[in-house]
DNA sequence: ACTGGCACTCAGCAGTGGGGAGTGCCAGCA
DNA sequence: TGCTGGCACTCCCCACTGCTGAGTGCCAGT
């Protein structure tokens, strides 16, 4: 049904519609691509395309553009991801690499990859609750006053102060941290949680109830679902080159970006970093963003996935290169994160 | 010159062409205005107030529209701010009291900012250099490794971890702590930078490597202009009701929230809450601005003022509730700051 | 199976011609 | 002196028209 020339007609229609906005005509087709073939074929197969529903005539008479269905053939057969330039893949490393803490880390990625791809970039942070521990600190700062400090294995910080009484005396204090530390490093943080609940049953009776409490505000630090849902947004300049269909297309995007919740629905679940998702058009799960599309993967040190990140463009946009600037960006952004 | 009911007029005007957005003439202005004239006395009017350059006629035969010097007239002079709804009041207050931490009241503000004036809000993070030091704290956590946490009169904390060789005994590290909190306490940061920079002195020469690495560590973070950069933004939807001139407005504005510079610019040297900072057009020191208007304002626990926020819209704006708005939140705040 | 030719469609553009909102000016009136 | 009604004028906006050209579908021929 849809041989090879067939395809490569599609690709050619879609590498112009990207390029120029316009729609395509089977002449212009034949001028831009060796085909080999008279436009007249060209129409041929445009039409067989038209009746599969990969492209379609914005008027009669006018040329193709293509459809989400055609953008999905071609995102999922057409096209192999062309590699990023060796000046392109210095100005990543290098630029990532002058972080100077987690926060930094996603504000120089959400803005290289806005630059990299001329759209709206989006950077989850790093999850709380499914990254590990790496250290657990308790300290007193003053009697009955505790400072208690979780490091995790995305480099965040979360610190707590903690009033008990009784007050606790320091032997006690390194005995609760050595514990702690114990049951808790290189858990995942939902597990800790679970592991270090009846750690006070050890305790004196005397001092259970200060235990607890500190136990009970780690558990409170470690699942702080609040954290998980902390997005980095960049490069909205980009939507001025929307162009023409500005209003209707511009708006819910815009309202998009304003809800965290929307958008950690569309980067979706988190997904290997080795694994592109790309959703076009209607694809989405909201109607508003019919015209746009989404190409996001997950990121985070070693094989672990933290967090996603990735773009919100219009479905007519280059996904080759897009894809490779996403993938680019997940793979040094993760390997930072993993020297840290 | 200027008699009242030229004013009046140029109220009139403004007020109409906010609502509608279309140049107003002076038929439908006696018509919608009780003034007690008729037409062609306005008439005479507008051509003496377009002379003074206070409104222009986008084309000859077309009605007025108000020029930057007319908003500004109108502002300084023809404006009363209008009271929030006892409903709106109370709205803001709960929600900005259910915040839990420094940067959810920011995340809330900004929020809040942009319902209530429907405009884009940005609202910056509290000074650190501007405000005064609450608690410092240094704990061993490690042989060599020192936790280091300052605590501001803003509530941000900010912590740094520190590897010192040789080691300082516990008895060591308490002492340089006490004497840092002694010299920083209640002090401006900038300030207590100065005060605790000779401290390494006081201490034995086979010390005094280690605790000149703290003090400078902490000097940088009370010097960390990083974090003065911070600034929130919302309401970016609200972009897309700027209406027909879009193209033309948007771009610029979306540029310039990408660039937290030219944005802490906008917001102005920080002044006292009780100041409302008004910027019209071609008074903001952008170029690509002049169809944009700045409404800002500082805020901060008391009197002291630790940052700015502020909304940025469209020169046609409703500038008394938009005062009226801004206003209201940077009590808000200010006041929440001020309990926590 | 591909090609050239042909008739047909229709978006976009430029030109045209009212209609209407708005203005400036002037003479008259309190 | 200041306000008003009237009047001629300007010119934006809109709807209509006709034309052009890019593009199509189809068909007969190779």
């Amino acid at each position: 049904m849809l041989d090879d020339r067939k395809l490569d007609v599609l690709r050619a229609i879609i590498e112009d519609y990207v390029s120029t906005q316009e729609p395509v005509g089977s002449k212009a087709l034949v001028e831009r691509h060796r085909l080999g073939v008279s436009p007249a074929t060209v129409r041929n197969d445009m039409a067989v395309l038209e009746d599969e529903g990969f492209i379609a005539q914005p008027h009669t008479s006018a040329g193709r553009i293509p459809t989400d269905k055609g953008y999905r053939l071609f995102v999922d057969r057409l096209t192999s991801v062309k590699p990023l330039s060796a000046a392109e893949r210095r100005a990543i490393s290098t630029f990532l690499e002058g972080a100077v803490d987690l926060d930094d880390v996603v504000q120089r990625t959400v803005r290289m990859l806005a630059q990299l791809t001329r759209q709206v970039a989006i950077v989850q942070y790093p999850s709380l609750t499914r990254s590990t521990v790496r250290h657990v600190e308790l300290v007193t700062i003053a009697p009955g006053r505790l400072l208690l400090v979780l490091i995790t294995s995305a480099g965040r910080v979360e610190q707590r102060v903690i009033e008990v009484s009784p007050a606790l005396d320091d032997a006690v204090v390194a005995d609760v941290r050595a514990r702690l530390n114990a049951l808790a490093i290189g858990q995942r943080l939902a597990d800790a949680a679970v592991n270090v609940e009846s750690l006070a049953d050890a305790f004196d009776p005397g001092e259970q109830s200060s235990v607890s409490k500190i136990v009970a505000i780690l558990v409170g630090a470690f699942s702080d679902e609040r954290s998980d849902e902390r997005i980095a947004i960049g490069g909205t300049a980009n939507l001025a080159r929307f162009g023409e269909g500005f209003d209707s297309s511009i708006k819910p995007i815009l309202e998009a970006l304003e809800e965290h919740v929307v958008l950690l629905k569309l980067l979706g679940e988190a997904t290997s970093p080795s694994m592109m998702t790309v959703r076009i058009g209607h694809e989405l799960p909201f109607e508003e963003l019919s015209a746009t599309s989404v190409v996001a993967t997950g990121y985070g040190p070693g094989e672990e996935t933290l967090a996603n990140l990735g773009i919100v463009g219009p479905t007519r946009m280059d996904y080759p290169g897009t894809i490779a600037a996403v993938r680019a960006v997940a793979r040094y952004v993760s390997q930072i994160l993993g020297e840290s």
